[in-house]
DNA sequence: TTCATATATTTGAAAAACCGTATATTAGGC
DNA sequence: GCCTAATATACGGTTTTTCAAATATATGAA
């Protein structure tokens, strides 16, 4: 189990892309490598080498799903730490609006079946 | 004025020093630089190059009364970041503990008159 | 002005973070 | 088996962060 202080949830989030997976994937639950690297524009092994950070952080959990790997948030978090990223989504959707819409105007986003 | 995006508040914050001084400031108001030195048990530069930081960052204010400069969070703070402080404040009053029992036995703590 | 206390800054070095590129791995369809 | 798509990791280099130690600045008291 991860112990969860301050100052090392910010440092998982103290860049602009972690900060921006991580708010996204609270937003939509949950999100595949490939519609994040639509949605932040950056090439794939940015978007891996991050994921990989925030899982081994243990603030994201994932599960393969045949070639496609899925994101969440992890179920056992601290409360205050669902909190704080709540609270920052909300207070910041102009920050992602792009993200955002590149990812509602994504072709062929895998089609989660379970 | 500071723009304050997620990862911009948590760099700010992803270091133990700095994370610790906020949430002291956020629960206690206003302290000074000698009061932070004992709470943090750390030596006097560090937690003046710490506090630089985080006045820089747009996330604390000072003020000089005498000998002394006391380090507030800024008025102007935008709304979801003092909620962020106060959520991880409540949430980890056990990871502040010796900080905070540091500060209340320190010795001739500087009088406020202002 | 001289001394003491509180605070800030500079310096130089070590550690950590971040990036792009190249390469591995894994799964699915033929 | 081979090929392709999705994802992960390793490599090498640049930038950033952090630190302790030394020094500078500012205030107040004598």
């Amino acid at each position: 189990m991860t112990l969860f202080t301050p100052d090392y949830l910010c440092k998982a989030l103290a860049d602009s892309t972690r900060a921006r997976i991580a708010l996204l994937i609270t937003r939509e639950k949950e999100l595949c490598v490939c519609e994040l690297t639509c949605a932040l524009d950056e090439i794939q092994p940015k978007i891996s080498r991050h994921l990989a950070l925030l899982r081994e952080s243990g603030l994201l959990l994932d599960r393969r799903q045949g070639q496609w790997v899925y994101y969440r948030l992890h179920p056992d978090l601290p409360k205050w730490v669902n909190k704080t990223l709540k609270t920052m989504l909300d207070a910041n959707s102009e920050w992602l609006a792009d993200n955002h819409q590149r990812l509602c105007e994504m072709a062929d986003r895998p089609i989660r079946c379970c």
